[in-house]
DNA sequence: CGAATACTGTGCCATAAGGCTAAGTATTAC
DNA sequence: GTAATACTTAGCCTTATGGCACAGTATTCG
C-alpha cells in the first residue's frame, strides 16, 4: 500500500493549499498582487484584530506564498509570485492524467453510468 | 473594513483549496483522474483504516470534487473535473490582478528593494 | 523625554481535522 | 441461511486552526 505519488508526502503542496484555503489569506494574496503593503495597511481592511490578523501573515510566510521584512516599526510584505506557481504546476500534471485517460478505458469494469 | 473581493466569503474555492490540502485527498484525486474506482480499491491503497479513509472521501465529496454513488454494496467514486477550474479560475484572476501592476506603480511608496 | 504608533508575545478558548477502535447494516457468495 | 464482504455509524482522542484580550517592545513624533 502506500506510495503517494509527490515524492515527498508533507510536500509544499500542502502549505501552499492550506494556505490559499482560508479567505482572508485568499483577499491578502489578492491584495498583494498589486504591490507591496505594511501588515498594518493590510490588516485595516479586515475585521479581526491585529494579533490574530499576524498569524495569515505568519501563515503566508512560512508556505513561502509571502516575503516580508521590518524597516524601523513597518514589516512589509509581498507576494511570491513564483510559489502560486506550484498551484498551476500540480493542476497541469492532473491534466496529464486524465488525458492518458482514454488509454486504458478496459480499466472501468464500473457502472457504465458512472463514466461522468 | 472588511469587502472581500469574493462576492460570498465562504465560497467554493474554501472547500475546494481545503479538500487539496491534504495529500491524501490530492492522491485520490490523481488516481481517480484515471477513472472511477470504489472506496474499497481506493481504500487499500493509503496507509489508514477504512473509516478514516471514508472521511476524506466524503470531504471531496461534500466539495464537489468527486460524485459517489452506491451499487449493491459497492461504492463509487469518480472525479468532477470541472471542479479543479475553480481553482485555475482563481489563479487566472490573480494573473489579471498582477498584470495591471504596472499601471499604479505609484502607489508603492514602501522601501524600493522590497519590489520583488 | 514622553507619547503615539506598529507591531509582537503570551495565553486562553472553541471548534474542526484526522486518526483510531468497535460495533452495526446491507449485499453477495457458498 | 450462514458467512464473508463492503461499507457505515458512533464515540473517543490528540493536535491544529482561527479568533480573542492583554501586556510588552521597539520606533518615531512632537
Amino acid at each position: 500500500m502506500a506510495q503517494y505519488s509527490e515524492t515527498l508526502v508533507g510536500t509544499a503542496l500542502d502549505g501552499v493549499f492550506t494556505a490559499l484555503a482560508d479567505p482572508t489569506r485568499r483577499e491578502v494574496v489578492r491584495r498583494l498582487g498589486r504591490g507591496p503593503m505594511s501588515v498594518g495597511d493590510l490588516a485595516r481592511e479586515f475585521p479581526m484584530t491585529l494579533p490574530s490578523f499576524m498569524k495569515h501573515v505568519r501563515t503566508l510566510e512560512a508556505n513561502g506564498l509571502i516575503r516580508t521584512a521590518k524597516t524601523g516599526r513597518v514589516r512589509t510584505c509581498a507576494l511570491r509570485r513564483e510559489r502560486l506557481a506550484l498551484v498551476d504546476d500540480w493542476l497541469a500534471e492532473q491534466r496529464r492524467v486524465w488525458e492518458s485517460r482514454t488509454d486504458r478505458l478496459e480499466q472501468f469494469v464500473t457502472d457504465p453510468e458512472e463514466h461522468q
